[in-house]
RNA sequence: CGGGGUGUAGCACAGUUGGCUAGCGCGCCACGUUCGGGACGUGGAGGUCGGAAGUUCGAGUCUUCUCACCCCGACCA
């Protein structure tokens, strides 16, 4: 075991080898026996629920109620929307038969050639075709907008190349629909879910995100615009955390959803979606980890704190369990989730280690000693300080330092991020510059000509073109034509 | 889909120019001593060497095919 601790550190070279790892270690997912597929473990799937729980709030806290649609849609619905189809036509699984046979020439179960779909059926990579075909029967009046639904689903995306959490083929999501009077509120909505997202990331994830526009070249595949959140991960890299797209009335021309409008007049619909996924997992991991382990964020931690009693025999244990009892109790009353340890076929070493590599984020160590002077060794999973506190009161320390450590990773990520973050004027100091990894703000002539030059030269993209922040024009670092204001540009994954 | 790599016990690996009964470490099980940072001793269980075909007296080792996975690209709302 302390082997393969050592192991991962070793690979800390290697970011990605590490992460991948790291998941593994930590017990939080591992590769399916299906391609690019993963199965989520128990642990890592307690913080998933977690995760899941908070923005369920939030969505209903902003008026959105969840519905649920078709794993299948029609081949036909994809191609409706033409920006749509090229976007997702190439990574789509697609069901084609709806019955096996035995196999008449030998073992086994083939595809029974006589049962071929008339249409064929799409395993569905987003859901926006199949709830739109929908909403057109929901929708005849403005009194029936705006409609504000989303769903918690799975969805399969052929991704040529797979990463745990990152890029799965299949991953779970939330994915928000929502149908709009009026263009200004359907963008009003977008921007409101966006932020959202924002406030979830560092509020609970304790992720800093920048917020902003995607270029052209970014945008989803029948948007005419794209939110987004971008973080930048610990090896300099961008990982896009969520999005919300400005539909427009693409949608609703597509599946020919009208309403007649306050002056009676027949008008389409304005459309939004967005959505985050299991990714925001890999964001979480990928942002405060260190080579003990996982470092997670107590606000979306499933064990908060943990007790590990330490103890020569039975009897000593018999007493620390009846020290320890009471403040369990006291924690979960303050809803704080701890768990004691009181395992006896685990040595306190081995607790310790395997926690930290779970990333609890605080630990307490109860033994003789402490009883005898009326403390308790408090370990911080953070900054991996030690400390020791009055066992009296020890609840209200407990929950004071969990909000410290959420609020200290979340500065901390926040100042790596900065410290990441350059501005330059000119294309050489940006192609020396990009190599260091990180964010590079910088001015850009808004075309997708020069995008794509600086991706094909560098490998870098537009990460976002930011809401907030400096907004003075200046001058293309490529072309030198004129920039309305600094985006953001990164590698990303 | 290109380039490179790896498939041997749950995990991580060794296995020589083909050679006789396939190994080490970690983990697992039993017993004992331990227990304040991944304990130690003794004993034990666990393998059709990714799959198929071939060469050979003999294949984990050589040949061909095939499958899977990993890394780097390409791709990725």
């Amino acid at each position: 075991m302390a082997k393969e601790l050592k192991d991962l550190t070793k690979r800390a070279d290697n970011y990605s080898q590490w992460y991948n790892e790291l998941v593994v270690k930590a017990d939080l997912a591992e590769q399916s026996a299906v391609r690019g597929c993963m199965v989520i473990k128990p642990y890592g799937y307690a913080i998933w629920e977690k995760m899941q729980r908070q923005l369920d709030d939030m969505f209903k806290a902003t008026g959105h109620v969840n519905a649920y649609f078709p794993l299948l849609i029609p081949k036909s619905f994809l191609s409706k929307e033409a920006d749509h189809v090229e976007g997702f036509a190439k990574e789509c699984a697609v069901v084609t038969h709806y019955r096996l046979k035995t196999d008449p020439d030998g073992q086994g179960v083939v595809v029974d050639p006589a049962a071929r779909l008339e249409e064929e059926l799409i395993i569905r990579p987003t859901s926006e075709t199949i709830i739109w075909n929908t909403y057109r029967n929901w929708i005849k009046s403005y009194r029936d907008l705006p409609i504000l639904c989303n769903q918690w689903a799975n969805v399969l995306r052929w991704e040529m190349r797979t990463r745990l959490f990152l890029r799965t083929a299949e991953f779970l999501w939330q994915e928000g629909h929502t149908a709009h009077a009026t263009k200004e509120e359907a963008l009003e909505e977008a921007k409101r879910m966006l932020n959202v997202y924002a406030d979830f990331a560092e509020r609970y994830m304790a992720v800093p995100v920048i917020k902003g526009v995607k270029s052209a070249n970014e945008r989803f595949a029948g948007a005419l615009d794209t939110f987004t959140i971008e973080a930048m991960m610990q090896d300099g890299k961008a990982l896009q955390s969520g999005t919300s797209h400005f539909l427009g009335q693409n949608f609703a021309k597509a599946f020919d959803v009208k309403f007649i409008n306050k002056n009676n007049e027949l008008e389409y619909v304005w459309a939004t979606s967005w959505g985050v996924s299991t990714r925001l997992m890999g964001a979480l991991i990928m942002t405060h980890s260190d080579d003990n382990g996982l470092v997670l964020p107590p606000h979306l931690a499933p064990i908060q704190v943990v007790i590990v009693p330490v103890y020569k025999s039975l009897d000593q244990l018999a007493e620390i369990d009846a020290k320890v009892a009471p403040i369990v109790e006291k924690l979960k009353a303050m809803g704080i989730s701890v768990k004691y340890d009181n395992a006896d076929n685990k040595r306190p070493g081995f607790k310790f280690a395997d926690y930290e590599l779970k990333g609890v984020p605080v630990r307490l160590v109860l033994g003789a000693r402490d009883i005898e002077k009326g403390t308790i060794e408090v370990m911080r999973r953070d900054t991996l300080e030690k400390s020791e506190a009055s066992l009296e009161g020890i609840e209200a320390h407990v929950a004071a330092l969990l909000e410290e450590i959420q609020a200290n990773i979340y500065a901390k990520a926040l100042k790596f991020r900065e410290e990441k973050t350059t501005t330059v004027e000119t294309y050489e100091e940006f192609k020396e510059k990009i190599e260091e990894g990180g964010f590079i703000l910088a001015h850009w002539d808004g075309t997708p000509e020069t995008e794509e030059k600086i991706k094909d030269e560098t490998k870098a993209t537009i990460r976002c073109i930011p809401l907030d922040g400096d907004k003075t024009p200046g001058k293309c670092m490529v072309t030198g034509k004129p920039s309305a204001q600094r985006v953001i540009f990164a590698r990303s994954y």
